[in-house]
DNA sequence: AATAATCTTGACCGTTCGGTCAAGTTTATC
DNA sequence: GATAAACTTGACCGAACGGTCAAGATTATT
């Protein structure tokens, strides 16, 4: 898609070239993560990005021309996370495991990696304006599908009769706070952040509340 | 507080003087909320807001002399809002009855007021940069009765033994999930925002998981 | 060693931002 | 009805924004 032309060319050419680009492009977006959760699309500048990366700002837009195309490849890296976290899901056939492991592996994303889990959370926030697309179709069907494996579960008895896409916004809802609020949550918490255990406490009450919650244990 | 002095001066001069003044005030802080939802707080400009309110800009710095003074206001409107809908939790002394009423009072609000759970998240988004005292000290101490009593049914047998913040954080994130992540909502539901009927099942079906969660329903 | 492609950078540009101001208008007070 | 207080407004300001550009430095190709 972005090489269409002279795609031999620039594969041979630039096995080491593109060294450089990468590199610098790698750095660049780890920067654009950390202000974008810090400031938001708007309260981010491309000043501040190219400071948090050590270079100038000229040559942060020589990799990419437009704050609008640097923020739209943070949230690209975003969602392929996401969708590689979600297909925990598929892992297990029972419906305990499936859920259980995938309320975890959730919280542990929330865990170590709270900014993105901010910068989308803004997104969504603002209306979703860049990513709708992507949500009515790639997250659309990907939600489709495990809808029809918990109606399943539900039609064998394995858990209590519902409606799977609460279910899964619930589940969303649940996991991504402890990212998303995290300064609310420090704030309640004596102004520290949670402890490992802490968080590990959470994980747990989180999960049973849930599986019980339907029907799942016992 | 605000009239420290001159207060009975102002009180008796101003009854109906003080009509312009509220009725201006009242409409700029409608204005405000729907920008500040819309766009955040980087995102809202004072020029958008005056429009919104049909006044021009140097009116609104007349009434609110800075953009944070005036974001400030509507951040306390809505907080006081949060901690009115949170009496709810003591209305009632049975543990289900006083969350089943909590849970659907926090639901019912972000379907009637989903702009101001839309700036309050972007606020703590952004790492409660305004509002991190009045967490620590109001928003702390209601949490921490509200703890107490959850620790009294528990040791009661009521409900199962778990960390009630915990619990309060849970009750949190889905209910406010419903307002924040409504773009994602809508991506998921056919490009439809969610209707009554199926506004109503999710509050009925976010109420059941979490109190069969917690043991408090047989 | 010469040439070409890529990368780096300070200086600069038009636009928009939050906020000010002075002059004019409306409303209350006596 | 005159005086004062409160309200309204277009024009304006310095600062910061996203983005450009030309000239130089570095790296790859032959």
């Amino acid at each position: 898609m972005k090489n269409d032309e002279s795609l031999v060319k620039v594969r041979t050419k630039s096995v080491r070239k593109n060294q450089i680009r990468l590199s610098n492009e790698r750095r660049i977006l780890a920067a654009a993560v950390k202000i974008f959760a810090g400031f938001g699309y708007q309260g981010a500048t491309t000043r501040k990005i190219a400071e948090e990366a050590g270079i100038p700002k000229a040559n942060l837009h020589y990799y990419f021309q437009t704050k609008e195309q640097l923020y739209r490849r943070v949230l690209d890296g975003i969602f392929k996370d996401w969708l590689a976290a979600a297909n925990t899901f598929d892992e297990c056939v029972e419906p305990i495991e499936a859920l259980r492991g995938y309320i975890e592996t959730k919280m542990e994303l929330s865990r170590k990696r709270p900014l993105e889990s901010r910068i989308w959370a803004e997104e969504i926030l603002r209306g979703a304006p860049l990513i709708q697309h992507e949500l009515e179709v790639t997250l659309s069907a990907w939600l489709d599908t495990r809808v029809k494996r918990i109606t399943d579960w539900i039609n064998a008895g394995r858990i209590d009769a519902l409606n799977p896409r609460i279910l899964m916004f619930m589940i969303w809802a649940v996991t991504q706070h402890f990212a998303d609020f995290e300064s609310q949550i420090r704030a309640l918490n004596q102004q520290q952040n949670l402890s490992d255990n802490q968080f590990e406490e959470a994980k747990q009450q989180v999960t049973r509340i849930i599986l019980k919650g339907i029907g799942a244990l016992d």
